[in-house]
DNA sequence: CTCAATAGTTGACATCATCAAGTATCAGGC
DNA sequence: GCCTGATACTTGATGATGTCAACTATTGAG
């Protein structure tokens, strides 16, 4: 047993910070699926999307290892993306082992259309005054280093 | 046709801010498979243990809402775990159709050690100054409202 | 050229998630 | 009391997500 299991690296402000973060990473967890259902997607395939952006195809094994998930799971996912016409497979030149992605005409309209959801704003960011909105990109850019 | 559908509401500040919350949240996501496999939990588990606190029974029914998921999966769910002794169903002494949620022993102590590596702070947290960290607790937690 | 390593696919299997239908309970009106 | 509609949860069917092991094709090092 370690008895140490519960003293966390980092200031106490980071750590309250951090707890305030995985709550909002939670509720907007939840908030995923219905925002995906409206453009009848899985949150997985928003995920992909989101990922894959237009004009920069991405190598499959590149995408398993963003998603941390297994690369045969990427195959399923794309086989259903490209199935609806949203993405396509395409050698790379560079290697003949190697299939990268690129978002069709389609794909790329629908991924403008997701982020442009996902990135509204909620309520109650808008209450926040301007100064500290600032200071919150200011710090997320920092975190995102 | 709606042509003001990329017009997005909300200060260029706070789009801004959003759209690196988005950013967050997809690298957050791509974090919790892992994490959750440590635990040998899904991340939907996760999800559901993080929302049952110790001591405070919820109904299966609530977690459906919060989880923004049908009710039949919160079943699927809640056998997995029940049979893990993590939880168990406790008939409501208010409504005898309503099924309440608590943690086992075993249930919290696994809810504790996942809140834990969670809320663990990655690195680039700790590189802002404490100020920063501070004036971000007391952004998050408005956001959080 | 051989051989180990890598990229992606396939098939088997568990989990996640939805829906429709079913059971039990509740709450309101008669 | 007794209907009747609504609510809480479960069940069974089905598709999506995710893992693993085994496979093919290709690469790159020796």
């Amino acid at each position: 047993m370690n008895y140490n299991a519960h003293v966390k690296p980092g200031s106490p402000d980071s750590c309250e910070a951090w707890q305030l973060m995985v709550q909002l990473f939670f509720a907007q967890r939840a908030n995923l699926p219905p925002l995906a259902a409206e453009l009848e997607l899985s949150p997985a395939q928003c995920h992909v999307l989101h990922l894959i952006e237009p004009g920069r195809p991405i190598p499959m094994g590149q995408l398993a290892e963003t998603l941390a998930c297994h690369a045969s799971n990427v195959t399923g996912l794309v086989d259903r993306l490209e199935s609806r016409g949203l993405v396509r497979r395409r050698p790379s030149p560079a290697d003949r082992r190697v299939k990268v992605l690129v978002l069709t005409q389609t794909g790329s309209r629908l991924r403008t259309l997701l982020l442009d959801r996902m990135t509204t704003p909620p309520d109650t960011l808008g209450r926040l005054s301007v100064s500290e909105q600032r200071a919150l990109v200011r710090i997320l850019t920092r975190l995102l280093e």
